[in-house]
DNA sequence: CGAGTATTTAACTCTAAGGTTATATAACCT
DNA sequence: AGGTTATATAACCTTAGAGTTAAATACTCG
């Protein structure tokens, strides 16, 4: 379990499996049409794919002489909700552009109202 | 652009990585606390941090002789970002149940309707 | 300044990752 | 059976990653 997103994660790192991913998002593939836009031998090709099929982010079946590859959005679903637990950090500096936009909006009425206090007014960062 | 992704999901491969986020998730941190839990050499954390720090993952700063690590979570943003678009291929399960279900319902309706039909009602898979 | 603490850098080891070419396997088609 | 197509495996090379220990650096404090 850990180890799956050990293996998500990893398989995720490298462009070419990426690429192979998004292909598969459009539909299943053969390997030689997932391996075309690559200027890679189909060995390598192949080794990609056995690393996304072991963290388990595509299948294989069998149809003639061809195997094609199907996504598997699982690991995906459970790599998500890793991420997904960090979202308030990244959302943490809308919150503070919020505040400081209302900041901003309290200082330009209480200016109108009280016009004396002067301009040097520091802020904690 | 296309390189920072590739930094972000390696980074996040190592589960020692992974951990150590988890701890500056909770608040900023010396590098001899976030090197506490862990079975290994002080210099290996230090690498560690240097990856997420290159991975842009973290900040580091400088109090005293201390160098406090905090998160950064926008390559996170991103990283979930990416993954988001597949979402409709793991909540397809759950589209596909939904259906089943509707399926299955509609089936008892009729079936109470008119009683005649037989049960090898194939559909395609 | 000199000792102590926190952290990084250097130099090295070991293993795994990603690529290659050449060869094997599997299923198809006469 | 024998040739063709699709894919996988084997054996190999090169580089990067994760660890180690030992030494350097950057501060603090008395």
């Amino acid at each position: 379990m850990e180890d799956s997103i050990n293996n998500t994660f990893s398989a995720l790192a490298d462009p070419t499996r990426r690429a192979i991913l998004a292909r598969l998002a459009l539909g299943e593939t053969s390997v030689t049409e997932l391996a075309e836009p690559f200027e890679m031998s189909m060995p390598a090709v192949s080794k990609h794919l056995r690393v996304l099929e072991h963290a388990g982010l595509i299948e294989r079946g069998r149809q003639a002489q061809y195997r094609p590859c199907k996504l598997r959005a699982e690991p995906l679903r459970q790599a998500w909700g890793w991420i997904e637990e960090y979202r308030q950090f990244w959302e943490e500096s809308f919150d503070r552009l919020d505040a400081y936009l209302k900041r901003i909006q309290a200082d330009e009425s209480s200016r109108k109202k009280k016009e004396k206090r002067h301009a040097g007014n520091k802020r904690k960062r």
